[in-house]
DNA sequence: GCTATAATCAACCATAAGGTTTAGTATTTC
DNA sequence: GAAATACTAAACCTTATGGTTGATTATAGC
């Protein structure tokens, strides 16, 4: 059973290493057997899987047994989240600077 | 000199940590010297300065000298960066959907 | 000028993380 | 059923990371 109401930080770690990274990329051009996510990667078969179950704890993917091989996939959910946090934070500064304005005009009209 | 154009992982991995992603969160709410973020966090100051330099190197924040404190001040810059990458790959999903359904619906068109 | 304060630097320590190898478990294929 | 394939599990090793302490630098305040 995986935790699908992963927080945030737990995301941005598991997208902070360059390898789960390259494989999120690929992952997000079709469904990829761990097999198939870890050749290009100069890399086990066993770093490989190990790198695909953290991105799973993260929510970032899901694995589905088919055959001998696991299939993983994306899951949109966890990258919309990381996506909607870090958009919250990148506004800030426009609403500081539009808090700012908001000030002077003010300041101005007494 | 500090290189403000962070490879996208150097971003995802400095958010990654929880102290650090409680200091952007702090961070967003106006600028904070280093004490400001240490206080919160029952941490000495020299381990505060190590996260912030951290996210510093990430493009995340400014460090500038004022008198003896050092004020950091949020970048949008990085957190944009972020946000735009999550949010390119958290659409795959609707964009693998759209072209299964555009493809089924030319397969009934023969 | 002395003392206190804010921060960094350097050295160090414990634990976490990224990788390997070796075994072991299903599943496919012949 | 034997051999090959795809993967996971466990043990292990090396290095990175997150934290500390102690010393040092720069500024502020009396």
């Amino acid at each position: 059973m995986v935790d699908y109401s992963t927080s945030i930080d737990v995301i941005f770690r598991a997208l902070g290493e360059p390898t789960r990274l390259r494989m999120v990329q690929e992952l997000s051009r079709g469904e990829r057997t761990v097999g198939d996510l870890a050749a290009p990667l100069d890399m086990t078969l066993a770093g490989a899987s190990k790198h695909v179950g953290v991105l799973e704890q993260a929510g970032l993917l899901t694995r589905e047994k088919r055959g001998r091989e696991r299939v993983c996939r994306l899951r949109s959910e966890a990258l919309h989240a990381a996506s909607e946090w870090t958009a919250k934070y990148s506004a800030f500064w426009n609403d500081r600077l539009d808090a700012l304005e908001a000030a002077i005009r003010e300041e101005n009209d007494d």
